[in-house]
DNA sequence: CCAATACTTTAAACCGGTTTAAGTGATATC
DNA sequence: GATATCACTTAAACCGGTTTAAAGTATTGG
């Protein structure tokens, strides 16, 4: 249209439109611009077309850090996750979709190095609630940081006064492999457990608990969270033992290696079960019994009461324990006879 | 100090303190206040006291969306990923540590429904650069909306004409596979491929290339990203082959998982590569030979380059390809005697 | 033809910071 | 004693939007 234009526009990195830009071209008030493109009907609908076709011309984009502050409200929800966790991962997306159905917007912050740090940048961002997939910050610390913020607590046990918590039955859920296990013909059932934090604790009295009720000798091994731990909980196995319940799947993937590597035949001499059903324990090469937690719902359930809190004003703490599912798996059978 | 605090703040939910609070609290102006805050060596020590106290004081934290906006420069990092990918955590907590210490904040963005909703969002939200994990869409889409804003494609070979890209060599690992099979004695290999995509081809194309060297006929059986896919791709295999490098881990674990249920023992009867030594690979079940990449360097050399644009203001673009490393396991040996 | 009512549009305040030009004293210079 | 200098502070502009009260223009009715 104009004769030839700068040769290197690259140059002077045109600063990019803002809304003056597009009000001043379409000859409006810039009020008028945001609230065309907010989509409110007091415009008409010619000036509305008009306003429309320049942003469209100017290629506008209009930034979020602004908009963010000038609206009361941000309608952002920040989540809390280890980036590489699938467990993680499964949820945020599913939070992430109910949150946008609800029309809200989720921001991320990753708690790998520093989850303090982490869920302070998402408060200072005016997230309007925060969602934290198992937090390991103590309590006190916690209640400091969120104070004024609605907070959801996913898969962990932290004990934060006013937050909401959505978790597992994870007492449950262990019993339901002990049954099954005691089903099978096993008397002497041992648990590998989470070793500190809330989860174990509860996984652990969960075993307890069940073993009891099945008039069993519970025999505990200090384990942890990862594939090592869980093998290295194996140094200390009673002879008698005919089946393991591990803490989660990536203890019980330890312990199968192990027994693989001692050529202790699974489920032939020892039979095994994990918690959580993560893709790994479905592989055929380990065939995991385990215990299922419903993600999904614990995601869409987190969201809801985030909307509980935020748009029907509730303010007493919930919590939400849901039932888990058993899928059996090849790591299990009946014991060896004696 | 002050008698009976009012016994129900919770009720008014006290808004939280402004710096204008601060300052008016303190007795001093509001850009005082903010240039105690931001350490600028201006104000007094005694004001800098006082300021500091009051602000710990009223429990002050800064609002991030209103400091974005009002600074000229963010200081801010978007990175994309898929939340639940072990790969992409890996790299985005490398990342986040080498752009802390370059006094970077990262902000994520999930690309799991929509990637360039995901990109779009951290455009808005003033990112001053870019890092693109595994991006998928397609360049001429992703050009559009990063258009002037530096990026770094990691792990991708989309080929946007200004963005910097770091990658594995993709070929030479593929080549580290098949030479350390024919090294064992293998003679008939083949490549169960990506299917489609950049990489895919990358890596076909790098098998292809390195049977030719060594004089094999290439042999190339349609595959894909995941376990299925790589399962799958066993129906058409030639009686003769005796090795399958597989596109990634997922794909040969596939694999593997079918050849276990077809009674194939690995490597006895069949030896399998993979390409991204995740943790899977590690595992004694699986113990699968792979290629690794060196995902930190990958990421602190993304850093790099995006700090190289940013703060010397370099804008060709840069393409850093870096070398790969064959780990040796139990998925590969000796091909059974004829 | 003028007032009342309904639509559109504008101007200006505001969100909560950062930044800079202009002040204010107090001390140093001549 | 008048002026230049220095160390602190302040006031006000600004970032780029949203929101609301008020103004302007049409339309309608009596």
């Amino acid at each position: 249209m104009e004769g030839e234009a700068p040769p290197a526009a690259r140059l002077a990195p045109r600063r990019r439109p803002t809304m003056q830009d597009v009000a001043h071209e379409a000859g409006v008030s810039k009020g008028l611009v945001s609230m065309v493109l907010s989509g409110s009907s007091g415009p008409s609908a010619a000036t509305r077309e008009r306003v429309l076709a320049v942003a469209a011309r100017l290629g506008y984009r209009g930034d979020r850090t602004a908009a963010l502050l000038a609206r009361r409200r941000t309608r952002t929800l920040g989540v809390t996750l280890i980036p590489g966790n699938p467990y993680h991962g499964e949820l945020a997306e599913e939070i992430q979709s109910a949150a946008e159905a609800a029309g809200y917007e989720v921001v991320l912050g990753a708690t790998g190095a520093d989850e303090g740090h982490a869920i302070e940048t998402l408060v200072d961002s005016r997230c309007e609630a925060l969602l934290l997939l198992g937090p390991t910050l103590p309590a006190a610390r916690l209640g400091r940081i969120v104070d004024a913020v609605p907070t959801v607590v996913l898969g962990s046990a932290v004990d934060l006064p006013d937050a909401d918590v959505v978790r597992a039955d994870d007492a449950g859920g262990i019993a339901q492999a002990v049954d099954h296990l005691v089903a099978l013909g096993h008397r002497r059932i041992a648990h590998v457990d989470g070793r500190s934090g809330a989860i174990a604790e509860l996984r652990r009295e969960g075993f307890v608990a069940a073993t009891a009720r099945r008039g069993l000798d519970p025999v505990v091994l200090p384990g942890g969270l990862t594939e090592d731990d869980g093998a290295a909980a194996l140094d200390d196995l009673p002879d008698d033992v005919t089946a393991l319940v591990g803490f989660n799947d990536r203890t019980a993937v330890g312990v199968l290696d192990r027994l693989e590597r001692s050529g202790v035949p699974v489920p032939g001499a020892m039979s095994v079960t994990g918690f959580d059903d993560s893709p790994m324990a479905r592989h055929a090469r380990i065939d995991l019994t385990s215990v299922a937690q419903g993600y999904l719902d614990q995601a869409r359930l987190a969201v809801r009461l985030v909307l509980e809190r935020l748009e029907d004003g509730r303010t007493e703490p919930r919590e939400i324990v849901l039932p888990t599912r058993l899928v059996v798996r090849g790591s299990t059978g009946p014991p060896r006879r004696a």
